[in-house]
RNA sequence: GCGGGCGUGGCGGAAUUGGCAGACGCGCCAGACUUAGGAUCUGGUAGGGAAACCUGUGGGGGUUCGAGUCCCUUCGCCCGCACCA
């Protein structure tokens, strides 16, 4: 027998493998031009790095995972893409280049070979032909494609509105990479600033977002609700309020300056509306108040919500400013006449930046109204409240205060409110259909819907991207580089440690317009990262493509992606703007599918004592070390052993080395399955062994054979069963339970090992071929969590020359799984109190009559009311 | 506040539809083999009790022959969103 030795076997493997081409996906010609019948397929991905150093823990469980995934499939006869590339553009190489004196394309390519050499190194079954890296012009070229279609769809739209703006990084951000009101990336305060941008119009897919997300039965609850809530579709109507005078009156023929229209969810409660509110960046506020004496107050109030950061703003509860504006604004649906304040907890780019206050129906405006002395009119009551009889089926109002606690927000009945009394108002109520339908006939609003979502910001003042291809020209305005002259190639010789950026750099901005050939320039700012994450999984159906950015046939070969793998830190960035990309290219007709995703896996994080690893905490532990002590396939193991994949993990290093010593003894029982153990063999019968479980059986020389063959049968069972459930756990992502039900057949083998020495077992025929059925069966059932271990052993110990992973997957007969005879437990008033063994098909009385028997004497003189028999499980007998 | 998730031994975690709670592993205890053991092998290991037994899935209540699982209620923790009108 050979030693398990992963350090020597490892490598070693990973080199023939490579050289055999084994992980190259199956791309027939004809799998396209539909000659050829395809094999189903299985598109396993998980999300590609960012080249930041080396790969760490969290990355290891990523991908270990995948590689489970892929090389399951592939044994399972199905055809398998699992690919790797990296996402190589970003801020984080311009740092490292600034520190390291370098340049972003040197430490970005260096980190590359560092984290590949390491995926390698775990055994990761990537095409490594098929790599896409993100900086790589014969990739962004492709982006940059893309977004000149986009262009032409009307989907890129350049404009100018305030946006976030990262000090620290020194570019804008997009809404959805601003976390409380820091910087996605380094954490540090985002500031408000009014700049001309470019965007991709996702808002206009807002719906089409939010629906799909129904059709992703695949993807974790959580990450649809937080799309969801991304997305915030708020259904209710737009109503437009006309400024009127001190005596109320509305000019003849109002304006459209005269006219402010706000969006609400709950147009039942306009009765109720007592106040109206502008938000502080609520352009035209200055012009309302313009020379009078109300002008101070406002401007103090619009001051002060400016200083407060967003961080601050974005931190719960705060109390809630505001000042009267002087004007006054007619309400559409009883003309009362209402007082315009602004107020500092009005968003401006939310709906429209007004708001119809309704302080009985609403906390905000509740609270707003009790520091401010504004009247609470109630219009909606629960028939319990003390007001009810006082106001029940009164349409005028008669009263305009509450002494209410807080505002009151659910359903109720309508009071003071005109026509509409009596009605049930509340969200989605017959009140709310009603008005929204009065308002729309007299001209005075209509149904709308409102999203949360914004527009997609996507330029950034910053060099390591891909550029935008766009040129600017005095005579033709803004247009398009033409497709022919893709890629615009990010120059290398711009150096960015003196501070170049490519607003600097004269030989990439100086151009002639494509339209007029005059003198131009073009645009400097690149795109934002996650554009290139948007579609690499289409890329890596057709990596090498010149002509296009993938061939669509391919694309709807492979995709969707079967299953995809990632952080939950993605949950709405990158997995939202894919989601967006996917839509657009399908609407452009280059693909044939609506989502890109169909089964996504969040894994979990990878804890050192409770805690984060993190390098800046100085708490990380490195792949390398760990697979240079216990080899790469304990670490896979280890890692998918401790925890369900979607729950943070704490590492463990007793754990792995648990791990460790289970390789080990498959290791050995596989060999002795073989006959090839010698002395190592696990048989401890006919030894000089002397624990009491054998002692019996030593002294009589040897066990005795019916003792054997039923092991040998148990066995038997437990292959099939252990087979089955391997299946069930792999495809239902719980790696942590297949390699438990491993163990478990690991263990029957053990004790059927050390009943029956290789002499007994290779005299019979019928052992023997079960030994060499088992060993095979633990290989492949490994194999795809421990590649390398089984690769060996299937090569050495049982004495092939092919590949283990090239392999069918072990045969599973649900028939051989069952026992003939069972075990059911007797319970008494559902306590168990015996067990009994049953024929596995016996009849329902028959083990009425055995468990009866079994608890005789515990049922002794009470009155047996009823039996419940439950075949296969368990009898359970009811007395009084 | 809204939304999602979770709570099981000393620890990580098992328990598809309600059916023997604690699979599997770590750790620990005991033993075997050893010059030695952080190697290997064997046995034990939810708590209480000498035992028969009793108690146990955050707490309380309910449905059921039977509840970790379903319902109500309550406590605690984690995550996401958040003056979103």
């Amino acid at each position: 027998m050979k030693e398990y030795n992963p350090r020597e076997i490892e490598p070693r493997l990973q080199k023939l493998w490579e050289s055999t081409n084994l992980y190259t996906a199956a791309e027939d010609a004809a799998a396209h031009d539909g000659t050829a019948t395809l094999k189903p397929k299985k598109y396993v991905l998980e999300m590609f790095p960012y080249p930041s150093g080396d790969i760490h823990m969290g990355h290891v469980r990523n991908y270990t995972i995948g590689d489970v995934i892929a090389r399951y499939y592939k044994m399972r006869g199905f055809d398998v893409l699992h690919p790797m590339g990296w996402d190589a553009f970003g801020l984080p190489a311009e740092n490292a280049a600034i520190k390291s004196n370098s340049h972003p394309a040197k430490w970005t390519y260096a980190n590359i070979e560092t984290q590949k050499a390491s995926c390698k190194r775990m055994g990761f079954s990537y095409d490594w032909n098929r790599t896409v890296v993100a900086c790589d012009a014969e990739y962004y070229r492709w982006g940059q494609w893309i977004f000149l279609q986009m262009w032409k769809q009307g989907l890129v739209e350049r404009k100018n509105s305030p946006v976030n703006w990262c000090v620290e990084c020194g570019t804008v951000l997009a809404n959805e990479q601003v976390i409380n009101g820091e910087c996605w990336r380094c954490k540090s305060e985002v500031e408000k600033r009014e700049l001309e941008q470019w965007y991709l119009k996702i808002t206009d897919y807002a719906d089409d977002l939010l629906n799909d997300l129904d059709k992703l039965v695949g993807w974790p609850e959580r990450v649809k609700q937080m799309q969801a809530n991304w997305i915030g579709r708020s259904e209710g109507a737009e109503v437009d309020f006309v400024l009127c005078d001190e005596n109320g009156e509305v000019p003849e023929k109002p304006s459209a300056s005269d006219t402010i229209t706000v969006f609400t969810t709950r147009p039942d409660t306009l009765f109720g509306c007592s106040f109206f509110l502008l938000a502080p960046e609520y352009p035209g506020l200055f012009d309302l108040v313009a020379g009078s004496e109300y002008e101070q107050g406002v401007r103090e109030v619009v001051a002060a919500a400016e200083k407060v950061s967003a961080v601050e703003r974005a931190q719960g509860d705060r109390e809630k400013h505001g000042a009267f504006t002087g004007r006054y604004m007619q309400n559409p649906i009883n003309g009362d006449k209402v007082p315009v304040w602004v107020a500092d907890y009005i968003v401006s780019d939310y709906g429209t930046g007004a708001v119809m206050a309704v302080p009985c129906g609403d906390q905000r405006d509740f609270e707003f109204a009790r520091k401010y002395n504004l009247p609470i009119v109630p219009i909606i009551l629960p028939e319990d409240d003390p007001l009810y009889p006082e106001l029940a089926g009164v349409k005028e109002r008669v009263r305009t205060t509450v002494d209410w606690a807080a505002s009151f927000e659910a359903e109720g009945i309508m009071v003071q409110s005109g026509k509409y009394t009596g009605m049930v108002g509340g969200k989605h109520s017959e009140a709310v259909d009603a008005i929204i339908g009065d308002l729309e006939a007299a001209g005075k609003g209509k149904p709308a819907i409102n999203f949360r979502l914004r527009d997609w910001l996507i330029s950034r003042q910053r060099y390591w991207g891909n550029p935008i291809p766009a040129i600017y020209c005095d005579t033709c305005g803004l247009v398009p580089v033409p497709e022919a002259d893709l890629p615009v190639v990010l120059p290398l010789d711009v150096d960015i440690t003196k501070g170049e950026t490519l607003a600097q750099c004269a030989s990439f901005y100086e151009c002639s317009c494509p339209v007029c050939g005059g003198k131009a320039r073009r645009e400097t700012d690149t795109m934002d990262t996650f554009t290139c994450s948007s579609w690499y999984f289409l890329r890596y159906t057709d990596p090498h493509n010149e002509n296009a950015p993938f061939d669509s046939a391919k694309a709807n070969r492979w995709l969707p992606v079967d299953q995809y793998i990632g952080g939950i830190e993605h949950a709405i960035l990158h997995l939202l703007y894919s989601r967006f990309f996917v839509k657009v290219m399908r609407d452009l007709g280059i693909v044939d599918f609506d989502e890109p995703f169909e089964n996504l896996l969040t894994q979990g994080m990878v804890k050192l004592n409770g805690e984060t690893m993190s390098k800046s905490k100085g708490n990380t532990v490195a792949p390398e070390d760990m697979f240079a002590e216990y080899g790469a396939d304990a670490l896979r193991a280890f890692i998918l052993f401790m925890a369900p994949p979607d729950k943070d993990l704490e590492w463990e290093e007793d754990g792995l080395a648990g791990i460790s010593r289970f390789l080990n003894r498959v290791w050995r029982q596989v060999w002795d399955l073989k006959g090839l153990a010698g002395q190592d063999s696990l048989c401890t019968v006919g030894t000089t062994d002397t624990t009491n479980a054998t002692d019996t059986a030593r002294e009589a020389g040897s066990v005795e054979a019916a003792v054997i063959e039923k092991q040998a049968a148990m066995l038997r069972r437990e292959r099939h069963r252990v087979v089955g459930k391997v299946i069930d756990d792999i495809e239902r992502n719980n790696f942590n339970t297949a390699l438990a039900a491993i163990m478990e057949l690991s263990n029957t083998t053990g004790d059927y090992l050390r009943m029956a020495s290789p002499e007994l077992r290779s005299a019979h025929k019928d052992l023997s071929a079960l030994d060499a059925e088992i060993a095979e069966v633990l290989v492949k059932l490994l194999a795809p969590i421990a590649p390398h271990w089984a690769e060996e052993l299937w090569q050495t110990a049982l004495g092939h020359s092919s590949s283990v992973h090239t392999q069918a997957w072990a045969d599973f007969d649900p028939e051989q799984a069952k026992a003939d005879e069972v075990e059911l437990a007797v319970q008494l008033n559902g306590k168990v109190k015996a067990k009994i063994m049953v024929a596995a098909d016996a009849a329902e009385e028959t083990i009425r009559e055995q468990a009866l028997a079994a608890v005789a004497l515990q049922i002794h003189d009470k009155t047996v009311v009823k039996t419940v028999v439950i075949p296969r499980r368990l009898v359970n007998i009811v007395i009084k």
